[in-house]
DNA sequence: AACAGATATGAATGCTCATTCATTTTTGGC
DNA sequence: GCCAAAAATGAATGAGCATTCATATCTGTT
């Protein structure tokens, strides 16, 4: 067995676990077992638990990145980018469920605990969404007044939280592909109806 | 000293210390040295350390949903209310700023580790935007096509992934109030421009 | 088929706490 | 000021588990 096999072996088992119980609660021995591996052997791979929390993300962030530039080079329309965005990555839910779970719960705190990493390729896949609305800012397609570095921000929150609906319950009366739709078109037209649109003086402060 | 000033005060050491070492890096005896307390008086008003966290998100919940409704109470316009929200959920992290730290760490995974533990508060303060939203639309101010359910999450979510802002990096380039006012904007105008929003044929298939 | 280096094993080690409970201190009624 | 009940204390216990390392197994080279 090359020595690669064996190193994704451990991360795709320490998935599994970290899913099942979370990363504090679960046990080197359960990911070892998981792997069909020693105990000692995981060290030969990884300095430290930690380490394979960190390895987990850099790789499996990594991919998404991959798979998400592909899948958005083909596009045109940012608004439909948009939305592409948002099914892809609502999608991981359904595909690499386990995942999903992981990334959900763990890459939150993990900025938290482990001080000195920064976790750039988290950094890089939600500026993927601010790419694709300074595009629509320079098309004339999104208004000038959005600020990308904030709005990359929202949009990535509100769909993560919808995530967050089918990690925890499992059945939330929505499909994913409903819930990805319903977010871009959210974030696209927003909640206003004409009337609410039109309606004279904004007795908001919100259009400063 | 009463009984439940002790409790009171080994709630807001838990507070503290949950916020700088996150909870499961969090000692017992941490807690009772920041409450000054021993450590067995600790389990003389909670059974163990997960009975803290449940506390104390019950007792702070409660509070955050009793001052948003009296602070929304006074209001009738649905739009208002959605920025009062934003702004209200965003102060916590001027105002209470260890508390925001604990509720956007740890309230995420507890379902994950408390098994048997349902968060009724927390869900009473998200349904608190999905009120708002049915008002809007009774009213006709808001689209009838966007689902109130999956809405006040993705609003909910917006929010709190702005919170993280704060939370991980102190200054990150924008006022709390800025991106609460941004954030309800984002939500309630979109981020098409009347030219994005009038172009005739729908590229997307967003609108279904 | 013998050997060396590379890999893998898993039992043993040692540390870190959550929790307990025998003992001490405080409280308030008389 | 005395006493019993209530509260509080913190040292001791023991379970849990990450990590190590002496030993074993495998691999491929001659």
């Amino acid at each position: 067995m090359r020595v690669s096999d064996k190193h994704q072996k451990i991360i795709q088992a320490a998935i599994t676990v970290f899913a099942r119980k979370g990363f504090f609660n679960a046990r080197i021995s359960d990911i070892a077992k998981e792997a069909q591996v020693a105990d000692g052997t995981i060290y030969l791979y990884f300095n430290n638990k930690f380490d394979i929390l960190i390895s987990l993300f850099e790789d499996e962030i990594g991919k998404l990145i991959l798979q998400i530039k592909q899948l958005l080079e083909k596009e045109e329309d940012p608004r439909r980018m948009l939305e592409l965005f948002a099914i892809h990555h609502l999608q991981l839910l359904k595909n690499k469920r386990e995942l999903a779970e992981v990334l959900q719960m763990e890459l939150r705190q993990s900025n938290k605990f482990m001080k000195e990493y920064r976790n750039t390729k988290f950094i890089e896949y939600v500026d993927i969404i601010s790419a694709i609305i300074r595009k629509g800012q320079a098309q004339g397609l999104f208004r000038k007044e959005v600020l990308p570095g904030v709005a990359k921000r929202a949009f990535f929150g509100a769909l993560d939280e919808m995530s967050r609906l089918w990690v925890l319950s499992p059945e939330p009366g929505y499909t994913i592909e409903e819930a990805a739709s319903q977010v871009s078109d959210l974030f696209l037209s927003g909640m206003l109806s004409e009337s609410g649109r039109s309606e004279a003086a904004q007795p908001t402060a919100l259009s400063a």
